[in-house]
DNA sequence: AAAATAATTTAGACAAACCTAAACTTTTAC
DNA sequence: GTAAAAGTTTAGGTTTGTCTAAATTATTTT
């Protein structure tokens, strides 16, 4: 049984190597953690005696089998809290993601059943992040980002990969949420900005940043 | 902010001290906690220091009026979480404890309130025990232990002080839920156990112990 | 291919929450 | 009213998860 402290790790390397494939370095995981460098090494040591990670000294950490596992079923109940926060209790999508980072550490297999069940098995969370099941899997649906279209080009909001406050908040300010049909009207080569317009009707510039963050399928 | 620990010895602090009248002994509170009496000393010099208990050494334990709110606060999320365990996920009253424990930890005073309105607003959690409003109330129901009635006297169960799973589960075993219409048929001098009718059908032997955790009021 | 810089690890500390063993109070028994 | 027993606290450790400062390794520059 892992703790909270080792739970919260492995689900960073988990992000931080885009799905277990490449090795995560100290520096982006103590950033990501908000914690020092040098408390990051000393925990890969202890998850590797775990074996729940592959730790080189200098050379970064990846996942085992069993580590992949473990970051799965936090990312299952994360996403599940998420949406029975929003579905159940009226949360909006920019104030789930601190509850769900505590409420994806409760222990018991009988309550992440049930509550799939009684959320109805869902398949995305408010995010649009795909929810692994319970074997462990996770269906990637096929996507790309906002900055990635062309002029004229359309699509349909699916997925946005930023969970803090401040960034859902500014997309319900500009109007955009799971959804919402996007089309690029203009580019602004300057600074890879966009001129998108939103559900047809009024239109906004998004900085590449934001473009990055944003994931759209074919309309 | 408390720690899950903090929240921990106020509760059973509370509890022990029957609504945070009586002092509590270290001894106690390390028998309800399952820690050594030193940790237990060690741990109310802590929450003396924060003003949550006046604590006089040797002399035992009591919650200040600032511990009080904490722990009904406390009490109350762990109420809400079982009557949504049992109400929405299907848990049975004996698999709520566990679970609850874990989960009135969360910190979010939007969640639970969004939760008690969700579950509109319960008096009661599945154990018959009342659930402090938000103020921090505790409505009391007039109620006796099953232990003082006489023979031929009738109560309907309304509380049952004891959460353990093994208590909960042999009181499934005999047939005795929240609702459930007793009468005393007999009194077995010898032991203080009694002989009740459940639901005016099959009637059992109750020893005096699991007499004085159950409770009822007036049919 | 050094030297400089950046990234990472080790060493040594600390707070929280627990422990055992020893010392100290309070209570109970005589 | 003392002595034994019971209850409680203190002293000194351990583990977990963090920190700062120093040492080490890797990478980049010249
Ligand atoms: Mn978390
Ligand atoms: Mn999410
Ligand atoms: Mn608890
Ligand atoms: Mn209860």
């Amino acid at each position: 049984m892992q703790s909270t402290a080792e739970e919260n790790y492995i689900k960073a390397i988990y992000k931080l190597s885009g799905g277990g494939a490449a090795a995560v370095s100290t520096t982006a995981l103590s950033e990501t953690l908000q914690t020092k460098p040098a408390s990051v090494s000393d925990m890969l040591r202890k998850l590797s005696a775990k074996d729940l990670v592959h730790y080189v000294k200098y050379h970064g950490v990846q996942l085992t089998d069993e580590g992949q596992r473990v970051a799965l079923k936090i990312i299952r109940k994360h996403r599940l809290w998420e949406v029975f926060l929003v579905q159940k209790l009226r949360f909006s999508w920019d104030e789930v993601h601190e509850v769900a980072e505590q409420m994806e550490h409760v222990k018991s297999e009988l309550l992440i059943q049930r509550l799939d069940e009684f959320l109805g098995h869902p398949r995305l969370d408010p995010h649009g992040d795909p929810i692994p099941t319970e074997a462990g899997e996770l269906r990637e649906v096929e996507q790309r980002a906002l900055a990635s279209l062309n002029i004229e080009q359309e699509g349909v909001v699916c997925r946005v990969k930023d969970s803090q406050p401040a960034f859902l908040q500014y997309l319900n300010r500009v109007g955009i949420q799971i959804g919402s049909q996007l089309q690029v009207v203009d580019k602004i080569p300057y600074d890879n900005s966009l001129e998108i317009s939103i559900d047809k009707s009024k239109s906004v510039i998004l900085s590449s940043d934001v473009l990055e963050k944003i994931f759209v399928i074919n309309p």
